[in-house]
Parts: structure tokens; C-alpha cells; sequence
DNA sequence: TAGTGGTCTAGACCACGGC
DNA sequence: CCGTGGTCTAGACCACTAT
């Protein structure tokens, strides 16, 4: 794992760090670098990669790299609760605040398959999908990209969940009205590497891995639980935590009843 | 992103995936797929690393890539509880049964940043350490990684802790009769790539991210809480999501009371 | 000693953006 | 048109393993 590529890699990431490039500024073409170091531009090109593999650079096609803003480790974004203010139901206290960094888009897919299932359609079967890129105001790039994913069926039934704005309290307002019962969330954490979409909305590289959030929300109608929604937001891992509390089960309360002590 | 190098990477997925080679099998070498390709050695070698990216594959020095075990898809590893039966507590329900691929090990090491963060420590302060590599009967690789961290000093004052079996209940127990108290727990989630130690412990690429669970178990000792522990356990995340659902805060109670429906 | 993965150089070609 | 990143080939070298 020693190298010529280590070298270069090391000193440009020392470079970096040292605030001799300012987050925003490119940096010498690989040929000027390769001079620089005195190896072959193959070589500059792979310790590029790997540099922009540990977040420190975004590579753009034709364009020098560019210094990514540094990494400002893991913010925390979720806890346990779901809240309510007077626009509707959020989930994340820190991004309350966040603007839409593009019009959010609608249109229809086929989900990826793990959606599908607890959605409960067939694995070709298309949703609809209502698509939103989040960020702080003034963000260059988006840090969140949330995908909402409804049943078509359900769309054709309640007109109001596939309107460009489906009015104040969003589709879960309109859910809970038109069921008149109460919705139950449930989410999944899990990471994997960015597609191609991921990584030009998140502004980083295939090997950056993103954390996937996925939230069911499931409602009771005429006796029967069903998945009305499967919400999932992707954010850059290396930026982004989720934390929750954890809660004692009946058979671990305390203090314990049963136990000899000695 | 087209190229030699996808199709060769196309083909050798698409001839594992029909199965013509066995999970645990080897390769050809790189040699002889590139006749059977017509292209470069070095063409097959970053089809192969692509492969091993995406979880298909393990690679070693000097002996042919082996084929992994098909991923089997996300398997949900914790909810929002705690349990606990005879033995002591536990946060995963599905792992109960697991056994230590390897004998647990003890050491002192400085933490990572945000767990001597959460422990109050220096950043350069040691921390005592217990390592266990956790896996289903019978399995190849460890499928969890899990290293706990206690402060030097409270090691010190209790001896248990640092006791090679800290006796039934393990230290959660130790702790909560020492100072009398309920511990509480707080889980926070991310992803990020392995290591080196977590790429062999796991079987796994260095492209491949893992999913951190870091726990830290807070106690109350003489009116002040303390964070007496903190666990950070790493699973290969294309394997293992992890699942808790959501709970409504006061100002998300259902039915609503003070809004006007039309 | 022969064969393996892993790395590097040298040189070539392509697609595309900016001049 | 030139310069950029991105890719591929050809050929070389090394460290190590299996024989």
C-alpha cells in the first residue's frame, strides 16, 4: 500500500490541511503536480482519487479539483421524537431551518426494491415520487436528498397527495384527515456509496459512502395497517449522525427485583 | 465511466451471479481473464477492484479473488430497547444467540476523537479497551466489531472492570451496583470505510463502508451524570441496517386539538 | 523458481469545455 | 484549437507464496 502514490497523496493532504489551498480553490492540473513530484501523471491521478475517496476534494470532469469545505464531523441530525410546530410534523431539530436548495420535482419510478417491499408493491411496480434537495441557507451544495415514495393507487385516490403543493401540513396532514387515525413511524438507518444523482446533488465522490434514512409511515384504515409512505434521505456520512435515546424494555427495569445480591 | 474495464466488470458479475462460480471459490487470475477479455492485466485488475467494491468479491495479496457469500440483503439488528434476560442486558435481539469468532481481547489505546470526546478524555489520554468480534455459529468471518472504552481511572478504582471476565452481567452490571443508579443509554449512528484491522476482521474491501453504532452509557454519581462507558460497534453496512421507531413528542400528540379542519 | 497481486512509468487516445 | 480529466496498453519491477 506504500507508494509513489502515497507521497503525492500525503503531501497534497498535508498542503490541504495547512490551509495552503482555500476550500473552494482548485488545485494544479495533474500534469503541473506531476512535475511537482516528479512521477508520472497515472500516478498523481490515483492519489487525486483517493484524496477525493476521504472527502478532501470534488472532482469534476475537465475541471481541476476543487478543495471541498472541511469536513466538519458528525453532526447529529435525529433523535427519537417526532415534533410539530404550526407548519406541520418534522422530524430533525437542526435542519427545521433548512431551505430547498432546488424546487423539489415529482414524477414516478420504481423504487429500489427494499421500498417496494414495505410498500408492499410488486418489485417493477412504479411509485410516485415526490424528490426534495435540503440544505443550510446559502449551501452550495444540498446536504440532505429526500425521496418520498407513495402508492400510485393511493395517489389516484386522494387527489390532494399528488398536487404540487399538497397545502400546509404536507401529505401527512392529509393522510391522518383523510384516515382520520394517527401515523406510526418507523425508521431504518443503514449506508452505502452514492449513485450517480448522490453524488452531483451531494457534491461528493463514489467512495464517499452516504447514510440512508429510510421512514415508513404506516396508518390504520378500515382495521388494517398499511405503509401509506416510504420517505428516504441520503446525506454524506462523513457530515451527518443519527442518535437516539435508548429505552428500557419491561425486562430491563430498574432497579431489578429478582436478582440476590451479595 | 464506459469502458474495457466495465465490460470485463460486467462480465465477471454477471458469471457470478449465474452462479458459475461458487461462493468461496477463487477466480481465475488476472492473467488469464485478461486473454479470455482481450485487454490489459491492468484493466482487469480495476475490474476486479470495482467487483470487490461492490461486495462481490475478496481480495488478498498473491492469491486469486475469492468469491464472497451473496450479500443477503439489510437484516434489521436493533430496535429502541434494551432487554435484558439472565445473563445481563442486551440492545439486539437478533444477535443474542451470536458467539466470539475470536477470545475477547484487552488492551489500552487512545480512543477515536469523538469517543474521548464523549468520555471527557484528552485527546491524546489512553482509554482501557475490550475488543470482541461477534458472529452466527459457524460463520467465516466476525459479522460485528465491537470495542468498548472505559476511562483509566474509573478502571482503577473499580478492578472488575478491567478483570478479564468481569462476571455475570458484564460491567453494565458492575457499574450500576457500584454506584447505585440506572445507566442510560444513547446510540448514535454513522458510516464511514474501514480500516485495515476492520477489512480483515470483516472480509470486507476497503471500498465497502461500515455502519458505527457508538453507545454511550451515562451513570449518575453523586448528583453528576458521567459517562462511564462508551462501545462503538462496526458491521459491514451493505449486511446490517439498523431499525428503532419513532416516538411523538408532547407537541405531536394525536388527535389535535386546536386545529380549525375545514 | 515460477506465478501471483500490486504498483509505477511511458505513451497514447478520447470527450469535452473554454478560448 | 488547446488543456483538462479519464481511460487503456505495454512493459517493467517488487514482495511474497507455493512448489
Amino acid at each position: 500500500m506504500n507508494g509513489e502514490a502515497h507521497r503525492v497523496a500525503d503531501g497534497v493532504r498535508r498542503a490541504i490541511e495547512a490551509g495552503e489551498y482555500e476550500p473552494g480553490a482548485a488545485l494544479p492540473s495533474g500534469e503541473s503536480l506531476a512535475e511537482q513530484y516528479g512521477v508520472h501523471r497515472g500516478t498523481v491521478y490515483k492519489a487525486i482519487k483517493q484524496l477525493a475517496a476521504e472527502g478532501y476534494l470534488t472532482i469534476t470532469r475537465r475541471h481541476p479539483p476543487v478543495v471541498r469545505e472541511r469536513p466538519t464531523h458528525v453532526t447529529v441530525v435525529r433523535d427519537r421524537n417526532v415534533y410539530r410546530d404550526e407548519i406541520g410534523y418534522y422530524f430533525d431539530q437542526n435542519a427545521k431551518d433548512w431551505a430547498a436548495v432546488k424546487k423539489p420535482t415529482r414524477g414516478a419510478t420504481v423504487p429500489p426494491p427494499h421500498v417496494s417491499e414495505l410498500l408492499g408493491l410488486a418489485p417493477d411496480e412504479m411509485a410516485f415520487t415526490r424528490e426534495r434537495l435540503m440544505g443550510p441557507p446559502g449551501a452550495q451544495y444540498a446536504h440532505q436528498l429526500a425521496t418520498s415514495y407513495l402508492p400510485m393507487r393511493l395517489v389516484g385516490e386522494i387527489a390532494e397527495l399528488g398536487a404540487e403543493r399538497p397545502g400546509p401540513g404536507g401529505i401527512y396532514d392529509v393522510l391522518e384527515r383523510r384516515f382520520n387515525a394517527p401515523l406510526r413511524w418507523r425508521e431504518t438507518i443503514s449506508a452505502r456509496r452514492p449513485d450517480r444523482a448522490e453524488q452531483t446533488a451531494l457534491g461528493i465522490s463514489p467512495e464517499v459512502p452516504v447514510l440512508v434514512v429510510t421512514r415508513s409511515s404506516t396508518i390504520n384504515h378500515n382495521g388494517r395497517d398499511i405503509v401509506a409512505e416510504v420517505n428516504e434521505t441520503r446525506m454524506a456520512a462523513e457530515q451527518f449522525a443519527v442518535s437516539y435515546a435508548v429505552q428500557r424494555d419491561a425486562s430491563a427495569a430498574w432497579p431489578r427485583q429478582e436478582e440476590g445480591e451479595t
